[in-house]
RNA sequence: GGGCUUGUGGUCUAGCGGUUAUGACAUCGCUCUCACACAGCGAAGGCCGCCGGUUCAAAUCCGGCCAAGCCCA
């Protein structure tokens, strides 16, 4: 094996990076020569894994193929280093905590800490041969994004689209920051159910809760109107144990009768239903919990305590006060914070939203009009829209992200945001206005909020086109390609993003991948150990053979890490090496027509219809993004048709024809080799280049400057392929003599079309080595 | 609880109204053939998840069930 993966790749690198082949200029032509792709930015904090390696080929197949299709791929690069992910990655990498630091220095470690991961990451996406422009790449934290992101926030700002309210909102009280509804992720988890009594002037109600801690901030009872169980407690008060202010009981369809009692309190806030029905009937407010998570003076006994602390303790209390009726074990789902995994709260803080509740059924409408690859993906969609509760609260209370450009009046409360020209600002470290233009105060308190961080990456239509080009026409870009786990946090917010501020779609296509998964199915983690890294698959069996790997799935579908596939592409990676090494050899000598040549032999138009069909289908493939279904074709045709009958027959040709005739044959098996050659490109950009770089064929610096290739219509008008059906007749008979191919034998019998097989009796005795052929014919009714 | 997706030889996969049901990996035989033993040729291996319906005809269309995975509550 005389093939070094590792050197070819290096080389190849070498070549594509000296000819620029990625680089594009986005001022030389109309927007209809471009093709423009819309690529996530990966987090700095953490390693390129085995999804990144799944899914960032998807987009380097499409790039590499429209290149090849005369477009001039716009295939942009950025690092998403804003926000909380970095934060927690550099305390965590440094051991530092950014509320101990002063925030200039917090911010210029997070700053080189991205910076040095970055670096890093990048030679793992160009390992694995992606075609982007990284050179250009943008970050989401750099100053001119950090001035994008908030000209865009004051661009909201000014449509009356960005708010700032005193609300309920939800809370991580872990991160302590608000959040929005894109971070909630559902968890189920094991939770005491708590059977409290409340006390009547008639009675009792025994409620059942899974926060029984939240008991002081009681507001109300609430009851199904059609439960004849607490018919007699309607319009009644009920008393609150443990700290005795009387609540009402309230009627709501809502309730669901068969849950615990039937009964259930209603307390600001213990979750979303709360607030829900809190909304409805203002039943007042009783707020027990600071923004940290612990609870106040309100709560009584349970004042200074963290939420869980407090939940053991007020069972104690309430068992003591005998109020207690019962605990049941059971599973619900929590909503969680999904960077950190800790159940939320609802509290009340002024935050900034994006109204965009009212806008629902139109970015509805503008999401589905975008063409979803696969199509059904388009659903998950869907019912996220259908299911939002809340506007997007855009605002943290952290550090790292990009600032609000906004001021206030402490004196009459003036908002004050920056001008363009001020924008990048930081106002928690820039000198802000000095005076109020309203009252003319001195009073000047900055917004120390930051942005979430999708209210950055929502841009990344326009962050990859800073300093590249200011039409508009490019903020609509071919496609976008994702995984299908953010559709509703990337998607969702790049499309309100567009709708909100320029009207039209950001994309023509999405194009949604899936996840990967070991061989067993599982999903992959560090705490089960079935983690594989790219690198070491990239090692073992070469990029080429990693992208291959990736083909092996239809556009959304999920896959498994299985050896076979990784296999199965480096096979081929050796395969057409040898193919076009077998070529060359033969070439030796002849006189070689490659870059006008027509088929005129038999076998040269039968293998140009082959071919001819391969081209026609996998190029409709690759225009559905379907690039498995392309790839299948290539390699039917190339294994099946051109290496075990196409070549075989050749080399047996060439010696028994006269010169003409076999450099007509050479110059086919050149020809189509390359024609191969480019089918393969995109997928396995590597050994292709390698081959090409060698090769008699080469015109232009890489092959993947070269055009993708067009059928020449050709037909096998001579029937050629019923020889391929009789020679694999005498492999047969060989094998059960247990001969070698190569053997000499006397005589052989093969069945088919007797006029064909007549009329290329002489070649087929030559490519079988066998001295009387014998026919049969297979229709004897045949007349002719 | 609602929704989506998927169930085809041991494993993975193609086929999506009529095929002897693809092909790969693994297994077993034979062949070192001068491009490739990281190969070639061949063999064995399948109630195409289960039940019902439509149809002359169903792996393929429809309905139900079962199982797995994912998304949203």
């Amino acid at each position: 094996m005389d093939l070094d993966l590792k050197e070819i790749e290096r080389s190849c690198r070498e070549i594509w990076f000296r000819n620029q082949i990625y680089r594009v200029d986005l001022k030389s032509g109309p927007r209809s020569s471009y093709y423009l792709i819309d690529t996530p930015p990966p987090t700095i904090s953490g390693k390129m894994h085995l999804g990144h390696a799944f899914s960032y080929p998807h987009q380097d197949f499409i790039a590499r193929y429209r290149r090849m299709r005369g477009y001039r791929v716009f295939y942009p690069w950025g690092f998403d280093d804003n926000g909380l992910p970095t934060e927690r990655y550099t305390e965590k990498n440094l051991g530092v905590k950014g509320e101990k630091l002063p925030l200039r220095e917090f911010i210029a470690l997070c700053k080189s800490e991205a910076e040095k991961a970055s670096r890093e990451l990048l030679e793992g996406w160009r390992d694995l041969g992606l075609s982007a422009d990284f050179d250009n790449h943008y970050r989401t934290f750099s100053p001119e994004s950090i001035k994008l992101s908030q000209s865009m926030f004051l661009d909201l700002v000014s449509k009356g689209r960005a708010y700032r309210e005193e609300a309920p909102t939800i809370r991580c009280p872990n991160c302590n920051t608000a959040i929005s509804q894109i971070e909630l992720k559902d968890q189920l988890m094991n939770t005491d159910f708590v059977y409290i009594e409340f006390k009547a002037g008639n009675g009792a109600i025994t409620i059942a809760t899974t926060r029984p801690e939240m008991l002081a901030a009681c507001v109300a009872i609430m009851i199904n109107p059609s439960d004849q169980r607490y018919a007699g407690f309607r319009g009644s008060k009920v008393k609150v144990p443990l700290y005795g202010h009387e609540v009402p009981v309230i009627e709501d369809e809502y309730v669901d009768i068969n849950k615990g009692t039937g009964a259930e309190m209603l307390c600001t806030f213990g979750d979303q239903n709360d607030l829900l029905l809190w909304r409805k009937y203002s039943p007042g407010l009783r707020i027990i919990l600071d923004n940290h998570g612990i609870m106040n003076e309100l709560s009584g006994e349970l004042s200074g305590k963290r939420i869980p602390e407090a939940r053991k303790a007020v069972v104690g209390l309430l068992e003591k006060s005998g109020d207690l009726v019962k605990i049941e074990k059971i599973k619900h789902n929590v909503n969680t914070h999904e960077r950190c995994g800790t159940p939320v709260e609802i509290g009340i803080s002024r935050q900034w939203f994006v109204r965009y509740l009212d806008l629902r059924s139109q970015i509805m409408d503008f999401s589905m009009s975008v063409e979803w690859i696969p199509d059904f993906m388009k659903v998950r969609l869907k019912n996220w829209i259908d299911g939002l509760k809340w506007d997007w609260c855009i605002s943290r209370q952290r550090f790292i992200g990009v600032p609000f450009p906004v001021w206030y009046c402490g004196d009459c409360g003036k908002m004050i945001t920056a001008t363009p020209h001020q924008l990048p600002v930081d106002p928690r470290l820039d000198p802000g206005p000095m005076k109020c233009p309203e009252c003319h105060s001195g009073n000047i308190i900055p917004d120390t909020d930051v942005m979430d961080t999708w209210a950055t990456s929502s841009l990344s239509p326009r962050l990859a086109l800073m300093g590249r080009t200011e039409n508009s026409e490019f903020l609509n870009y071919d496609a976008r390609f994702q995984g299908h786990d953010i559709i509703n946090f990337w998607a969702f917010t790049t499309l309100v993003r567009s709708f909100l501020h320029d009207g039209f779609l950001p994309w023509k296509k999405i194009v949604i991948s899936g996840n990967v998964y070991d061989p067993l199915g599982q999903k992959m983690s560090k705490s089960k150990g079935n983690v594989i890294s790219p690198s070491t698959l990239l090692e073992q069996y070469g990029a080429d053979a990693v992208r291959y790997w990736a083909t092996t799935t239809l556009p959304g579908e999920d896959i498994k890490v299985r050896d076979q596939d990784f296999i199965r592409g480096r096979r081929t990676v050796i395969k057409i090496y040898n193919a076009a090494k077998l070529v060359s050899m033969l070439s030796e000598g002849r006189n070689v027509n490659i870059h006008d040549f027509r088929p005129s032999s038999p076998v040269n138009r039968w293998i140009g219809s082959r071919i001819d069909e391969t081209i026609e289908k996998s190029t409709q493939h690759f225009e559905n993004f379907n690039v498995s279904r392309a790839r299948l074709e290539i390699d039917t045709m190339f294994w099946g048709d051109f290496c075990d009958n196409y070549l075989e027959i050749c080399k047996g040709l060439i010696n028994s024809s006269p010169a003409e005739d076999a450099d007509e044959i050479v110059s086919g098996m050149n020809y189509y080799m390359f024609q191969i050659l480019k089918l393969y490109a995109p997928i396995m950009p590597f050994i292709t280049e390698h081959i090409y770089q060698q090769s008699p064929w080469k015109r232009k610096d890489s092959i993947h400057l070269e055009s993708w290739p067009v059928p020449l219509g050709i037909d096998d008008v001579g029937g050629f392929s019923g020889v391929i059906d009789a020679i694999s007749q005498i492999r047969n008979l060989k094998t059960s003599m247990k001969l070698s191919m190569g053997a000499e034998i006397e005589s052989a019998i093969v069945t088919g079309d007797s006029i064909i097989l007549q009329k290329y009796r002489n070649i087929i005795m030559a490519v079988m080595k066998v001295k009387n052929l014998n026919l049969k014919s297979e229709q004897s009714e045949k007349e002719s």
